[in-house]
DNA sequence: ATGGCTCCGTTGCGGAGA
């Protein structure tokens, strides 16, 4: 079983890389963050032509979220029902047995803006929205681009960036706010090269340097966690032509005893 | 180097992303 999350930066511009992606990585289910579209303009014929449900929700010019799973999706929510929210950043719902939640967290711009308040209260809406989740459905992922590089490990300059959007003491307390919620960051549960990253800049050469920054996570409640063999960024569709400027994430579980 | 690049939209060049 494996569950994708992808930061895809337009779906219109990138389906043809989703489905190429999807070809040669045929994932059980991938969350698609930043889609762009209206939900009269998703692609889900094609979509569905290449062998996935899907569900989604969306608006125009920013966000927008979508699963596609190769099995039944089942129960699904749109945004978190304990904060009202114009913006479409989740969409969640019920595959072979497990909650899947894809979350486009909000960027936040910068500490001390409007925008960078609206994540904090967006992430403590989603803290109190997912102990609700998590004491339904023990078997919960919670796929995304977070916008939050957890720990310095995960920031190619740490110096540099001490302090900034995605790296601040507020962003990260959040991120290890869900950590206690019983969540495990699937990335950490194994052994990684050092200096892998999810988002490169499109300026200044950030993907050649390796000048990233690791932002999308996937998060598992504890029985999901211990039946987590593996936990990888796919760098390859970073590097094709007009890539998104996010790479996929893909953790692996074996089958349940 | 408070920028660079890419996407979007009342198709121009400004806003947003991270």
């Amino acid at each position: 079983m494996k569950l994708t999350t992808w930061n895809v930066n337009s779906l219109k511009v990138r389906l043809p890389q989703v489905l190429q992606w999807l070809q040669t990585n045929p994932v059980d289910v991938l969350c698609i963050q930043e889609t762009k579209l209206t939900d009269d303009k998703f692609p889900q014929a094609e979509i569905e032509a290449a062998g996935y449900h899907v569900v989604f929700t969306g608006q125009k010019t920013y966000n927008g979220v979508a699963i596609l799973s190769r099995h039944p999706i089942e129960d699904v929510q749109k945004n978190n029902p304990l904060f009202e929210d114009e913006q479409q950043r989740i969409i969640a719902a019920t595959i072979a047995g497990m909650r899947i939640i894809c979350a486009y967290i909000p960027n936040g711009q910068a500490p001390g803006t409007d925008k960078f308040s609206y994540k904090l209260r967006w992430l403590e809406a989603l803290e109190q929205w997912l102990q609700q989740e998590m004491a339904k459905h023990p078997n919960l992922a919670l796929l995304g681009d977070y916008n939050i590089a957890p720990d310095d490990r995960d920031v190619h300059d740490p110096a540099a960036w001490e302090g900034m959007n995605l790296v601040s003491p507020e962003e990260r307390t959040a991120f290890q706010r869900l950590i206690a919620l019983g969540l495990s960051d699937s990335f950490r549960q194994f052994e990684q090269p050092e200096k892998t990253f999810s988002w490169w800049d499109y300026r200044a050469l950030g993907f050649r340097l390796n000048k990233g920054v690791r932002i999308d996570h996937v998060l598992l409640s504890a029985p999901l966690a211990q039946r987590c063999i593996s936990c990888a960024v796919d760098k390859v569709p970073r590097k094709w032509e007009q890539p998104s400027d996010h790479a996929p994430v893909t953790a692996e579980l074996k089958p349940a005893e």
